[in-house]
DNA sequence: ATGCAACTTAAAGCTAACTTTAAGTCAAGG
DNA sequence: CCTTGACTTAAAGTTAGCTTTAAGTTGCAT
């Protein structure tokens, strides 16, 4: 059979089997039956995990993520929203390209303070964090 | 003379004035007096709390940044730990640009069931979340 | 038949970074 | 002098996503 015991699913995924619990209370997953007190679920469970997975990395939550698979039934996926949260990752990782760039210029910069480094001041612009 | 009320403070960083307090127990930032009950701060903490935003914007927790702006006395900074957070910054970019990839492959492609498709499985093995 | 490892439950706890609340204090304006 | 508005305090509450705890149950190997 096709079944796999929470603890398999745990193993594959790297979930730790209280998660798998709590992912289940929130709707996330559902278990396919019981060997004794122990869930069991179907394989493709493992390929779903790995959506949610990606969904957290996206920054959505999990509730968020429960919508999109669905209560019961097929998923509805808004490309809309995929879109405009492909849209805030690239954002962020703009912000986060200036934050790495000020921290190599102030790991380098020799100033005595670094306000009074054109340069920091010109990359504090850039990410956003300047006071002036 | 040169003494920053706190709501002013929080005006020009943005900052809520109980976020400004909370720094303080935190030592992150000193008030100079009182007006009344009222924090003073002198004017160049704007710009250490934009020090403190660059760090918190670079991960750091507020107990790291208070040990950076050391206790009391001169800033202690070690350029590794920049660095290296620099680096650990990089590493969070390429996973978010396979990220966003992913989404904007999810939201265009028009397989019944993405595990159908061939793209799809190869962007999750770069994003690193393909159990397969 | 029994022991044990590995699960089960509900409920409480954890973390970081704040915010909110309730009750109080103060400087300044009228 | 008194009101008002904006601060003050300590302590509790918030959020998400789990983990931990305590007490109980189970299948399987002995």
């Amino acid at each position: 059979m096709s079944e796999l015991d929470i603890a398999e699913v745990a193993d594959r995924t790297g979930l730790a089997p209280s998660a798998l619990r709590y992912y289940e209370t929130k709707g996330l997953i559902r278990s396919v039956g019981r060997h004794g007190l122990r869930r069991q679920y179907k394989e493709n469970v493992v390929e779903l995990l790995s959506l949610i997975g990606l969904g957290r990395k996206a920054g959505f939550t999990l509730q968020d993520i429960a919508k999109m698979f669905a209560p019961a039934g097929q998923p509805h996926i808004n490309r809309h929203v995929l879109k405009s949260r492909a849209h805030e990752i690239d954002k962020k990782i703009k912000e986060l390209s200036a934050t790495r760039d000020l921290l190599h210029h102030v790991a380098n910069c020799p100033h005595e303070s670094h306000f009074d480094c054109a340069k920091f001041r010109q990359l504090l612009r850039v990410a956003g964090k300047a006071p002036f």
